[in-house]
Order: C-alpha cells, then sequence, then structure tokens
DNA sequence: AATTCTATCAACCGCCAAGTC
DNA sequence: CGACTTGGCGGTTGATAGAAT
C-alpha cells in the first residue's frame, strides 16, 4: 500500500510521503500554484522529482478531491463511461468531480472489473445489494495511516482550531483559472474547513486557494518557522506571534538555524546593504532584497531582510533568520510574504528571475 | 499463534503530445 | 525542421493490512 522511502541516483527521495513533505507541497502550491512541476521541487524545499510532487498533489493533496467510498451513481457512471470510452481514465476522472484517474482506475481494477465479471456469470448476485465488496468493507473499517482525514496527519498538525475558524474561502482551479466553491458535504477535510459564504467571494482572486486574512497568517508561520512547525510548543509558546516565537527560539538555540536548509536568500551585497527599490520594474538581483532597518549585524550574521514594492508594502515583512552559513551567493527562494498577496504580475516577475 | 495468501491503492515508470527554442 | 522540455496519461508495481489456513 504504501512504499518505502528510498532514494533514486540522484538523491531524489522516492516512496511514500511523509506528513512534512505533504505539509511543504501543499503550502508551496496553494501560495504560489504549480507553474513548473519540474523547478517547484527545488522552491518548495522538497528532495523529490517534479513528477512524484505533481502526482502527490493531482491524486492526494488538492483541494476539493473526494476520497472513500462510491456512491451507486458514481460506479454506474464509470460503467457506462467505461464502456463508452475505454481505459480512458483522466476523461472519465473529468465526469466524476472529486476523484481522480488513478482513483477510479483503481477502484475499476479491484472492484468493478470483478463484479461486472461477477455479474455476467450469475445474474442473480446482482440482487443482494447489502453485500459489500471486500474493498468497500476495507475502507470502511479502516482509516489509512497517513490520510487527510486523519486527524493526527498533516493538515490538523497545521492548526486544526485555526482551520475552523474559517468562514469563507474562494478556491481556484489551479490548472484552469476556474473558482471552486468548497461546501461542507461529509466530513472530507479540504471541504469541511472550506466553508463558503456568497458574501465573502472574491472573483479573481489569483492563486488556488487563498483567503488572504487567513490563508497568509497559517502558511507564512508555516514556511518562515520551518523548524519550529513538528515541535511541542509550550503554554507560553502559544501566546506569543509568529515574530515572537522566531525571536524566542533564536535566543533559546542561537546555533540552530533558522532558516530551512533549502531556503536560500538573495544575498545582493552582504556588507553594503543596497537601498530598498521604489520601483517592482526595477528590481533586480541587487535590489530585490534589501533591508529597511538592519541587514546584516556586527557580526556578519544575518538578522533581517525587508522588500518594498512600489506602493510601500512590504512583501518580505516577517525577518528571516540565519547563521552565516545559509547565506548563498547566488539567489533562489522560496518567495515568502506576510502581505495579503503577491500579484499574478509581481509573482510572474519572480519566477521569470528565478529561472 | 504463526504463517501464507489476497486485495488494496499510493506511487512509480515509460510513453506520448504539445509547446518552445 | 529537429532537439529538448514539460505535463499528462495509462499500465504496472510492491508494501501493507486483513483474511484465510
Amino acid at each position: 500500500m504504501v512504499r518505502t522511502p528510498r532514494c533514486d541516483k540522484n538523491g531524489l527521495k522516492k516512496g511514500t510521503w511523509t506528513p512534512e513533505e505533504d505539509t511543504k507541497l501543499i503550502s508551496y502550491v496553494t501560495r504560489y500554484g504549480c507553474w513548473n512541476w519540474r523547478q517547484l521541487p527545488r522552491f518548495a524545499g522538497l528532495s523529490r522529482c517534479g513528477k512524484s510532487c505533481r502526482l502527490r498533489w493531482m491524486n492526494y493533496l488538492r483541494p476539493n478531491i473526494k476520497r472513500g467510498n462510491y456512491s451507486k451513481e458514481e460506479e454506474e457512471k464509470i460503467i457506462n463511461l467505461h464502456e463508452s470510452l475505454g481505459n480512458r481514465w483522466s476523461t472519465i476522472a473529468a465526469q466524476l468531480p472529486g476523484r481522480t484517474d488513478n482513483e477510479i482506475k483503481n477502484h475499476w481494477h479491484t472492484n468493478l472489473k470483478k463484479r461486472l465479471k461477477q455479474n455476467s456469470v450469475t445474474h442473480e448476485e446482482k440482487q443482494d445489494s447489502n453485500d459489500l465488496p471486500r474493498g468497500e468493507k476495507r475502507q470502511k473499517r479502516k482509516e489509512p495511516s497517513h490520510s487527510l482525514k486523519n486527524p493526527e496527519t498533516t493538515h490538523e498538525a497545521i492548526d486544526t482550531a485555526v482551520l475552523d475558524r474559517r468562514t469563507n474561502v474562494v478556491a481556484g482551479d489551479i490548472n484552469h483559472g476556474t473558482s471552486t466553491e468548497y461546501v461542507e458535504t461529509d466530513g472530507n477535510f479540504w471541504t469541511q474547513p472550506f466553508l463558503t459564504d456568497d458574501s465573502n467571494i472574491t472573483s479573481g482572486f489569483p492563486s488556488p486557494f487563498m483567503d488572504s486574512e487567513y490563508l497568509c497568517s497559517v502558511l507564512d508561520e508555516l514556511l518562515s518557522c520551518p523548524y519550529g512547525l513538528f515541535e511541542e510548543e509550550d503554554e507560553y509558546s502559544n501566546n506569543l506571534t509568529p515574530s515572537e516565537k522566531r525571536q524566542k527560539r533564536l535566543n533559546d538555540q542561537p546555533n540552530k538555524p533558522l532558516l530551512h536548509p533549502s531556503t536560500q536568500i538573495i544575498d545582493s551585497s552582504p556588507s553594503s546593504p543596497q537601498p530598498c527599490s521604489s520601483e517592482l520594474s526595477s528590481i533586480t538581483k541587487d535590489t530585490a532584497v534589501t533591508t529597511s532597518t538592519n541587514m546584516v549585524a556586527d557580526d556578519n550574521v544575518v538578522t533581517s531582510f525587508e522588500a518594498s514594492t512600489e506602493n510601500g508594502s512590504n512583501f518580505w515583512t516577517e525577518p528571516f533568520f540565519a547563521d552565516n552559513s545559509y547565506i548563498p551567493s547566488d539567489f533562489s527562494a522560496p518567495f515568502i510574504c506576510t502581505d495579503e498577496y503577491l500579484s499574478p504580475a509581481f509573482d510572474e516577475f519572480l519566477c521569470s528571475y528565478v529561472l
């Protein structure tokens, strides 16, 4: 069912995805989308190939995926579509909202195909609708060890309580730019916290599913505190703001880098900080990241970064902390912002700049 | 209780089409 | 045009849970 993690010859991880990896992927894709699957793992801090990331997202992590038992209607639809389309699973999946081609394919091979075969042999067996196939029985009794429904896993580990506070969100289809509302249905992890409220639907929202007020705060904390994400926090820590938490960690563990190892920072000139760029169009490698208050401390340790856009809004308002060993010579970074969200144009600029 | 068998499904692999240079 | 990259698709694998012996 799950594959033992292993690495390929390039050192890329294979096999089962861990909750931490899922969190990284979710965090990255929800904010920046899947602009390039091949490059994405590098920026998301994942040691996976792009294909694996895409598959994980498409088949498991993306919102509004329906999991669990198939309804009679769904099964009939699959059977009918398979009859007319053959093994064109992605086409079939397109007709069943929330179901992935992989899942439908699996369901076909493990349940429907056999059932059809049986039915063609003994027609009377068809009448016994109470007799669930073994797969469905298993599905009922089994909660996957690493499932989005499992309260112990990734998402709820992030912040169940905060998720419950959500009252509205608009989700865009990441691939097609269409908007989708998520409504409460059957306890599916994704649908439950993503309740809609018509009065609050934001049209044209550029990212896959952003509630700017809520999601930014959660994801920014998630992204900017990678080392603290899965750590137990004491009662005192829970009352601190994200910035205070980071400061506390820095004080408590001065030698422990708080910057994620995969996160790299523009290092235009540590010894002579550049002034803020005043124009978006003029942001370059030398000016994209600068400092408003402090950039490089006397001991040559980066203490904070902050950058500004033309209108003055900061896109890096939360400082990054790192010891000198984590300052790379060239630029490459997951773009983390705490302000509303980056405009599509600015996102595009940043992506093209990095690539 | 121990062992073997079977079903499941997440993930991998290779191929292909479309797009870009 | 051909080479290359990328995303997408369908077939297949293999680790595991649970059933059967």
